[in-house]
DNA sequence: GAGTATGTTATATG
DNA sequence: GCATATAACATACT
């Protein structure tokens, strides 16, 4: 479930769930997806405190307390959910924070999500090395991390060191909305097409955040409503191709996205 | 069994 | 430091 839209999607649900409710108890059932930090930490951080709001920055999401935060990262395969019921189990649940008005899951099968207890969300950004989070860094910052690097396009991008919340599906459909191959050297992206991502990447994930992450409600227009190899593309009707960039499975279109110079 | 999967990190190599 | 490739992590599904 886990990239800046669906987190920020979480993030709004939290935050309706938990504001201002105390926490009555912390399950941890899984230790080892706990991020330097004992359960005892996590317990002594969230026992008896009032939520006082929730944070985000790229795929990080934060549940904050007066003198710290609930850090949570949903890896591949993870979602929270609130029950009234505190009696309410998850298939694969690996913590849960009872608290007044309920209990919140974070359920996760693959468990390559973390958790753990932060003094802040800038210690947890800056002991990680992210870059700035993708839907408000301004554009100058945005042109200003790029330039200089030689990587391809969708590695970079990729990276949550330079731009923090793009992964792999939302990269793909910023590229397509932009015509740019995903495997096109940083210098070959001329200037007006990095500005041109920053605008894309900004109503893409808007887009998605709007419509709740259901990619079937996603505007005519978009790749991922259909991302597929073999799919039409939405643009030109050309089937979709795939390739391995950065190591990753990346859906484009061979028509559309066709300025690579190594093809 | 093989291949794939929305992510991150360590390691090796140039 | 930068960039690339690979494996590893742990699990589900086709």
């Amino acid at each position: 479930m886990p990239e800046l839209p669906e987190v920020e999607t979480a993030r709004r649900y939290v935050h309706s769930n938990l504001l201002h409710s105390k926490v009555v108890r912390v399950e941890v059932l899984d230790p080892l997806m706990l991020e330097r930090c004992s359960p005892k930490d996590l317990q002594d951080g969230l026992q008896g405190k009032e939520n006082v709001g929730t944070g985000r920055h790229g795929k990080n999401l934060f549940v904050l307390f007066q003198d710290g935060a609930l850090h949570l990262h949903l890896g591949m395969s993870g979602s929270i959910s609130f029950h009234d019921d505190m009696d309410h189990h998850r298939p694969h649940e690996r913590l849960r924070l009872m608290m007044e008005n309920g209990v919140m899951i974070l359920d996760d099968p693959r468990r390559f999500g973390r958790f753990g207890w932060v003094r802040s969300m800038d210690d947890l950004v800056a002991s990680k090395g992210l870059g700035p989070d993708a839907l408000s860094v301004p554009k100058e910052e945005f042109v200003r991390r790029l330039e200089g690097r030689k990587g391809s396009i969708k590695s970079t991008l990729m990276n949550q060191r330079i731009i923090a919340g793009l992964g792999n599906l939302y990269v793909d459909e910023i590229l397509f909305q932009e015509s740019l191959h995903p495997r096109t050297p940083l210098p070959d992206v001329p200037h007006a097409s990095i500005c041109g991502l920053w605008r894309s990447t900004r109503s893409v994930l808007e887009a998605s955040i709007e419509v709740g992450t259901d990619f079937e409600r996603l505007p005519r227009g978009y790749l991922l409503r259909q991302r597929g190899r073999g799919s039409p593309c939405p643009r030109c009707g050309s089937r979709l191709e795939a390739a391995l960039v950065g190591g990753r499975t990346s859906v484009f279109c061979p028509e559309c996205q066709r300025n690579c110079l190594e093809g």
